[in-house]
RNA sequence: GGAGGCAUAGCUCAGUUGGUUAGAGCGCUCGCUUCACAUGCGAGAGGUCGUAGGUUCAAGUCCUACUGUCUCUACCA
C-alpha cells in the first residue's frame, strides 16, 4: 500500500537501481528490428549537472520511454565530452593555484593531470545524470577521447585530408591571447563595447598630401602595408599609384584602389593591415601586399612594432594615440560603439591574426548537408530552426580546426625534418615515406573539440568498426539539444556523418530553449540565480523537475522556471499519489473483473470514452514530439476529469451496498488508473512505477508494459455526451447553492424534470454531487418557491423558500438568456450564409444545426421560466 | 546590414494542416476541516487575441505594412 504522503525521496533512487538491475536500459543490437535510438549530447567533463541538462534529459527520457513501451528496440546511448579548451582552461587554473605553469609539467605530465581530472569529474556528472531517472544504457557509456572515438577522429581526418577537404594554410583566424589558441568563428562571441574612432593620416614622401582615414585599432598601423580607396572615388584618383609613409616604422606603402572601400563611410580611405584584419587580409591577397604581424601570441607587440615592441596591445594603442597627438597628426577622435569579438571560454577580446592553421574546406560538405534538410531526410522541431540552419550553412566559411592546446585529439600529421614532407596516416609513421628519414615530428596542435563531437553519433555506435550497434541503431531517430548549439554541433554532425557514411546522423532534431529564472534572465554563476538540479531533486524529486520543465512548454521556446510553477507541478504529483491511494484503499483485497465483462455505469462509460480520447491525443502528440501538449493533456485529464468527476461519481457506488456494482466500479477505477500510470510514465517515471507496484495484478515493471492504445470496444460516445450534460446540470445547481448562500453542508431537495429519460439513472450522482437529501423526478409542487437550473437533458428546481428573490432570479435568468440568444444569433447567421452551407465541411454544418437546436430549446425553457416569474 | 521569435486574462504562458461559447497555472473574490488529497474542494470575476489593411463561407491562427520587444547572425574601417 502507498504511504500516506507522497515523498519521492523514499523511492526514486531505489527504483532506478531496480531498473538498472533488471537491465531494462540495455537493448541488444538486433539488426533489422524496428528500433528507436538516441545518442545523448555529451556533457563536458568540466562541469556538473545544470538545469539545461535536466531539460535535455527529461525530453530524451520521455521520448525514449514512450518508444520503448511502444515496442521499439530502444537505445539511448550516453557519454561525456573531453571539452578540449574548456577543460584545459580549468586545469591550468588549478595548476596555477598550486604555483605550477603547464609548461613546467610538459605535455606528458599535463595530459596525465587531465586524465585524472576526467576520472574525477567525468564520473561525477554521470552519477548526477542518473539522479534524473534517465533510462540510458550505461553499459555503452562513451567518452570523446576513448579508443573508439579517437579512432573515428583519426580515420575521418585522414580521409578528409586525402580528399583535400582538410588543408593547412596561412589565414586570418581568431586568436585568444589568454587561452593562446586559435578559435573557430563559432567560438567567438560578439559584444557591443564603447570605443573610439581615431582619425589621422599618412603623408606622401614629398610632404604635400595627407590621406586621412579612421581606425578603431591604431596599434595595427604598425603592420599597415597599404592605404585603400574606392576606384570610383574622384577625391583620390590623383593619389592612386602614389605612396605614403607610415609614421614610427617609416614604411613607404602604396595607395591602392579596391571595391571593398565604401566611399560614403568616413573619409573614404582605409588603412590596410593584412596581418590583423580579415577584410584587409583579403585586400592584401588581391593586391599582393606584404603581411606584417606586429603582435605576439600573448597580445603584446612584437619586434615589428619598433619602439612599441613589448608593450601590451592596449598600452601600445594609448602610446600611439598620444604620440600622434603630440605630432599634431590626430585630426579627430570620436566616441564609437562597435562590436568586439570575445573568446567564448574566457571572454577576452580576440585578436584577428594571420596564422598557419588547419582548416576544413566547407563548401563541398555544406551542399549535401543543406540538401538533406531541404529534402526532409532530417526534420527540425519546430521547423523554423531549419531556417537558422540554412542561413548558416549557406554562408559558411572554412572551419579552423587546429588548437594550440594539449588536451584533445592530436593532429595526426607528421613533418619530415629532412625533406619537409607532410605525412598523414591512420597509423603513426616511424619514418618519412618520401625520403626514409627517421627524423620526423608530429604536429603540436590538437583538434577543435567539436571535430570529435561532430562524429559522436557514428563514433559511439562504431561506424568505423563495422559494429552491430551501428547496423542496428543508425541513423539515430532523434537528436535533442538546445538551439544555442545548432552551429557548433547539429550542423557539424550532419555534414560529418553525410561525408563518412553517406547517411544522415538522425531523423528528427528536437530543439529546446533556455531555462531562465523567474524574471526571465539566463541562469548564470555570476548572477547566482541557477537552480541546482541535484538539490532540487533531493527536495522535490525528479518527476516534479521533469514535469515542470516539460508540461505546457512549446518546442524551442525558453522556459521560465518559477517557484509557483514548481509548486503546481509538485501538487499534481501529490494529486496523482492521492487519487491512486483512494483507488488502492478501496480495491485492497477485493476481487476485480475483466473490464470487458463489467456492467458499466454511465460514469464508467464516460470515463472510458474520455480515456480513449486522451490515449489517442497523447499518442499523436508524442509521435509529433509535442511533449508539452501531451503532458498538458494528461494533466487535465487526470485532474479535471478523473479526480474531479470520475472519482466523485464512484463514491456513491463504492459506499453503497451493491457488491457487484462495487466490484465493477473498482475494476473500472483500476483499469483507468492503470492506463493513466502508463500514459504518464514517460513523463514521470518514478511515481508511476511506485504506484504501479502497488496495483493489483501488476507485472514486473511498468516501464516495459505496452503503451495504452484506444479500446474501440469501450467507446460510448452517446453516454459520454449525456454525462457532460449531467456535469453541466450539477455545476448549475452548485452555482445556485453558492449564489444563494446555501451552506455546503445543508442537504436540500431537488426537483428534476427530464427531457432525456436516461437522466433518471443519474439519481445517485445528483444526490452525491449536489449534496441532496433526495432528487425528486417531478415538477416542484405548486406554491413551492424555487430557483431553476436549465439544461438540455433536464431542468432542475432548487426549492429555496423565502431565500428566493424574484428580482435576483429574473436577473439571473435574463443574463443566461442573453448568452443563449447570442449563441442562437451566431448559429443562425452562419446557417443563413449560403457560402457556409456550400463550402464548409458537412460535419461542421451539422454541428452548427445541433447547436442551434440545443440553444433554441434552452431559450424556450428560459423564457417559460421568465413568464412564471412575472 | 541580414534572419528569426514574441506581442492572447492582473502575472507566466498553451492554443500545429483556418472551423464548437479562446484555455491553463498562479493571483483575485465568495464559500467549505465533504471519510484520497487544505500540496485540497466548490462557485465566480477577469480577454474587442499589439495596430491597420487584405485573403476566405469562416482568421488568435494565413498574407502585407506598421509599432513595441527579445534573440541569433554579419560586421564598414
Amino acid at each position: 500500500m502507498l504511504d500516506k504522503t507522497y515523498d519521492p525521496t523514499q523511492f526514486e533512487s531505489k527504483l532506478y537501481d531496480f531498473w538498472m538491475d533488471k537491465g531494462y536500459f540495455t537493448p541488444k543490437a538486433e539488426i533489422g528490428k524496428p528500433y528507436f535510438s538516441i545518442v545523448s549530447p555529451p556533457p563536458n567533463i568540466t562541469g556538473q549537472l545544470h538545469i539545461g541538462h535536466g531539460l535535455d534529459n527529461a525530453i530524451m527520457d520521455t521520448v525514449v520511454r514512450f518508444k520503448r513501451m511502444q515496442g521499439f528496440n530502444t537505445l539511448w546511448l550516453p557519454g561525456t565530452d573531453h571539452a578540449s579548451i574548456a577543460t584545459e582552461v580549468k586545469i591550468v587554473e588549478q595548476l596555477k593555484k598550486e604555483g605550477i605553469d603547464k609548461h613546467d609539467l610538459g605535455r606528458e605530465g599535463f595530459l596525465a593531470r587531465a586524465w585524472q581530472w576526467k576520472e574525477k569529474y567525468g564520473g561525477r556528472i554521470v552519477e548526477q545524470l542518473k539522479k534524473l531517472g534517465s533510462s540510458c544504457d550505461w553499459s555503452r557509456l562513451a567518452f570523446t577521447m576513448d579508443d573508439k572515438c579517437s579512432e573515428a577522429v583519426r580515420k575521418q581526418f585522414v580521409s578528409m585530408y586525402r580528399k583535400g577537404l582538410i588543408y593547412r594554410g596561412n589565414r586570418i583566424i581568431n586568436w585568444c591571447p589568454v587561452c593562446k589558441t586559435a578559435l573557430s568563428d563559432a567560438e567567438v562571441e560578439y559584444s557591443e563595447q564603447d570605443g573610439h574612432l581615431w582619425h589621422y593620416g599618412y603623408t606622401t614622401p614629398d610632404g604635400e598630401t595627407t590621406v586621412v582615414f579612421a581606425t578603431t585599432r591604431p596599434e595595427t598601423m604598425l603592420g599597415d602595408t597599404a592605404v585603400a580607396v574606392n576606384p570610383n572615388d574622384p577625391r583620390y584618383t590623383h593619389l592612386l599609384g602614389k605612396t605614403v609613409i607610415v609614421p614610427f616604422v617609416n614604411r613607404e606603402i602604396p595607395v591602392i584602389a579596391d571595391e571593398y572601400v565604401d566611399m560614403n563611410f568616413g573619409t573614404g580611405a582605409v588603412k590596410i593591415t593584412p596581418a590583423h584584419d580579415p577584410n584587409d587580409f583579403e585586400v592584401g591577397v588581391r593586391h599582393n601586399l606584404p603581411v606584417i604581424r606586429v603582435m605576439n601570441d600573448d597580445g603584446t607587440m612584437n619586434e615589428n612594432a619598433g619602439e612599441f615592441a613589448g608593450l601590451d596591445r592596449y598600452e601600445a594603442r594609448r602610446r600611439i594615440v598620444d604620440r600622434l597627438r603630440e605630432m599634431g597628426r590626430l585630426v579627430k577622435v570620436e566616441a564609437h560603439k562597435h562590436n568586439v569579438g570575445t573568446c567564448y571560454r574566457c571572454h577576452t577580446t580576440v585578436e584577428p591574426i594571420v596564422s598557419r592553421q588547419w582548416f576544413v574546406k566547407m563548401q563541398p560538405l555544406a551542399e549535401p548537408a543543406i540538401r538533406a534538410v531541404r529534402d526532409g531526410e532530417i526534420t527540425f522541431h519546430p521547423e523554423r530552426f531549419a531556417k537558422t540552419y540554412f542561413n548558416w550553412m549557406e554562408n559558411i566559411k572554412d572551419w579552423c580546426i587546429s588548437r594550440q592546446l594539449w588536451w584533445g585529439h592530436r593532429i595526426p600529421v607528421w613533418y619530415c625534418d629532412d625533406c619537409g614532407a607532410e605525412i598523414c596516416e591512420e597509423t603513426d609513421p616511424t619514418e618519412c615515406p618520401n625520403c626514409g628519414s627517421k627524423h620526423i615530428h608530429q604536429d603540436e596542435d590538437v583538434l577543435d573539440t567539436w571535430f570529435s563531437s561532430a562524429l559522436w553519433p557514428i563514433s559511439t555506435l562504431g561506424f568505423y568498426r563495422d559494429s552491430d550497434d551501428f547496423k542496428a541503431f543508425f541513423p539515430t531517430s532523434v537528436l535533442s539539444c538546445g538551439y544555442d548549439i545548432i552551429f557548433f554541433w547539429v550542423a557539424r554532425m550532419i555534414f560529418s556523418s553525410l561525408y563518412a557514411t553517406g547517411q544522415v546522423p538522425f531523423r528528427h532534431v528536437l530543439m529546446h530553449g533556455i531555462v531562465r529564472d523567474e524574471q526571465g534572465r539566463k541562469m548564470s554563476k555570476s548572477l547566482g540565480n541557477g537552480v541546482d538540479p541535484v538539490e532540487f531533486i533531493d527536495k522535490y524529486g525528479t518527476d516534479t523537475l521533469r514535469f515542470a520543465l516539460i508540461n505546457g512548454v512549446a518546442n524551442g521556446s525558453d522556459i521560465r522556471f518559477a517557484p509557483d510553477k514548481i509548486e503546481g507541478t509538485r501538487n499534481f504529483m501529490n494529486k496523482v499519489w492521492n487519487a491512486s491511494r483512494f483507488v488502492l484503499l478501496n480495491a485492497d483485497g477485493k476481487q476485480l473483473t475483466d473490464i470487458a465483462k463489467c456492467r458499466l455505469t454511465l460514469a464508467d462509460k464516460w470515463i472510458l470514452t474520455r480515456l480513449n480520447d486522451t490515449v489517442t491525443e497523447v499518442t499523436d502528440l508524442l509521435e509529433k514530439y509535442e511533449l508539452g501538449m501531451a503532458a498538458q493533456t494528461l494533466y487535465d485529464f487526470v485532474w479535471s476529469e478523473f479526480c474531479d468527476w470520475y472519482i466523485e461519481f464512484t463514491k456513491p457506488v463504492l459506499y453503497g451496498t451493491d457488491e457487484n456494482a462495487r466490484r465493477d466500479t473498482l475494476s473500472v477505477l483500476c483499469y483507468v488508473l492503470d492506463a493513466i500510470l502508463k500514459l504518464l510514465h514517460p513523463f514521470a517515471p518514478c511515481i508511476t512505477e511506485q504506484i504501479y507496484q502497488a496495483m493489483p495484478n501488476h507485472a514486473e515493471s511498468i516501464m516495459i508494459q505496452p503503451f495504452p492504445t484506444k479500446r474501440t470496444d469501450l467507446d460510448f460516445r452517446d453516454d459520454a455526451r449525456l454525462v457532460e450534460e449531467l456535469k453541466d446540470l450539477v455545476t448549475k445547481v452548485r452555482n445556485i447553492r453558492s449564489e444563494y448562500g446555501v451552506a455546503p453542508s445543508k442537504r436540500i431537495r431537488l426537483y428534476v424534470e427530464v427531457t432525456d429519460e436516461r437522466i433518471r439513472e443519474c439519481d445517485l450522482y445528483l444526490v452525491k454531487l449536489c449534496n441532496l437529501e433526495e432528487a425528486v423526478f417531478a415538477p416542484a409542487p405548486d406554491g413551492e418557491k424555487t430557483v431553476r437550473a436549465v439544461g438540455t437533458a433536464a431542468a432542475c428546481e432548487v426549492p429555496l423558500g423565502d431565500l428566493v428573490d424574484k428580482d435576483k432570479e429574473t436577473e439571473r435568468i435574463r443574463k443566461e438568456l442573453d448568452n443563449v440568444c447570442g449563441e442562437i444569433a451566431r448559429a443562425e447567421s452562419k446557417l443563413a450564409n449560403p457560402g457556409f452551407l456550400e463550402k464548409a465541411p458537412a460535419q461542421l454544418v451539422d454541428n452548427e444545426r445541433a447547436k442551434l437546436a440545443k440553444f433554441t430549446e434552452l431559450r424556450r425553457q428560459l423564457l417559460a421560466r421568465l413568464d412564471e416569474l412575472q
